[in-house]
DNA sequence: TACCGCCGAGAACGATCGTTCTCTAGACTA
DNA sequence: TAGTCTAGAGAACGATCGTTCTCGGCGGTA
């Protein structure tokens, strides 16, 4: 077995295990035997657990957003149905059977107080999220994109999270709604959105002044 | 030492130490040095650590809708500021110090997948908050109060997962920004939101109907 | 005073885990 | 064929942890 084939089936099994199980729950003999890997193998490839843990969360963050990616791409109509999009492919994600949260969530509260890495891993895939998230809404005729786009991510967070603790995928259906509506309300003008079909709100509002 | 009083003092430990460093990442020792209590009498009161475990979290999630319900009921001028005064209190909960994201999340993410105990905890506190949430939205003249409270849950998930990540406490204004336009595109009518102070949108507007 | 029961301190036990080491078998080379 | 290198299987090591056990001391009682 090839040195690059022992790291790939390392991962592969990481993913799984990590993921399904948690990161402390899975012990390094259970990833020698899930990937077929021997335990010497396993520690050239990765000189200690963090390094694997490292290497799954930076690996599930590439897959993750290109998966979205590549479903928003191929599924939206329009530009302007990219935003409301997302929320769909969430909703198929939600659905999958091995569906238990975002793995950076659960890194997080696992082992976020103990570990820079874990902590550097979840900070930097919530900020591409972020960053993704605002290119798709700068296509949008709306006032402010980042702070929509910071909004989005609220409710993408959010329905994941009430998706993971209440088994619920309409969690993504909810958030959709919602998305909705916060586009509509940043909108500048009611004409351009005439363009996004039926997602588009009749009548865009501007956005309240908070009291406190 | 009363047996009562042991009690008190090891939830208080576990509810910090747990909190700030995660379950698995404290030993039943660091508990008995924590807490001023021995190791026998720890036993006495809860003969497993995963007895501590489901405590901590119940009375967590006490307190902290306690807390909630408290500053909400003191700080809202009017019933209608309700739900939103809910996210001035998630800004000054952000702040805190001690801050680290949301002890139910934290909890599943780590050991969700093993314990059927943390599961079912952190799926009551989730469900007790969207309660809580649905009753502040009924006093509002809006159409579909759960539905609205199950929107602004995905607000206060999202935030307390962005900032506990970020660190920005921010995230709360960001969340309450959303919230406000969330509760006046479900109000029913214009006038009836007129009470409401500054808080209330000028020109509420109907849900899109999703089109995926 | 002698006895009894409870308590705290901490050693001990058994299990698990991350990591390293040993041993053996096979592949390649001169 | 003899020698050398490598890899895999799995034992071993050291540390940690949850839990239990032991021991010595202290308070209450006849």
């Amino acid at each position: 077995m090839n040195h690059e084939e022992a790291r790939t089936r390392l991962l592969d099994a990481a993913g799984r295990l990590f993921y399904e199980r948690g990161i402390q729950a899975v012990s390094m003999d259970e990833l020698r035997a899930a990937s077929g890997v021997s335990l010497k193998r396993l520690y050239q490839c990765f000189p200690a657990k963090h390094d694997l843990v490292e290497d799954y969360l930076l690996r599930r963050d590439a897959r993750w957003r290109a998966e979205l990616a590549d479903y928003v791409a191929r599924q939206a109509r329009t530009p302007e149905d990219g935003p409301l999009v997302v929320f769909d492919w969430l909703h198929t994600w939600f659905t999958a059977p091995d569906f238990r949260g975002c793995a950076f969530i659960n890194a997080f509260g696992e082992l976020g107080a103990v570990s820079d890495a874990v902590t550097r891993a979840a900070r930097h895939h919530k900020l591409a999220v972020l960053e993704y998230l605002t290119d798709l809404v700068r296509v949008l005729p709306v006032r402010d994109p980042a702070e929509l786009a910071g909004q989005l991510v609220l409710l993408v967070d959010g329905s994941i999270t009430a998706a993971a603790m209440t088994g619920a995928p309409s969690a993504a259906l909810r958030a959709r709604t919602a998305g909705a509506i916060l586009v509509a309300a940043a909108a500048t003008t009611t004409a351009a959105t005439a363009t996004a079909g039926p997602d588009a709100s009749p009548a865009p509002v501007s956005a309240p002044t908070p009291s406190g």
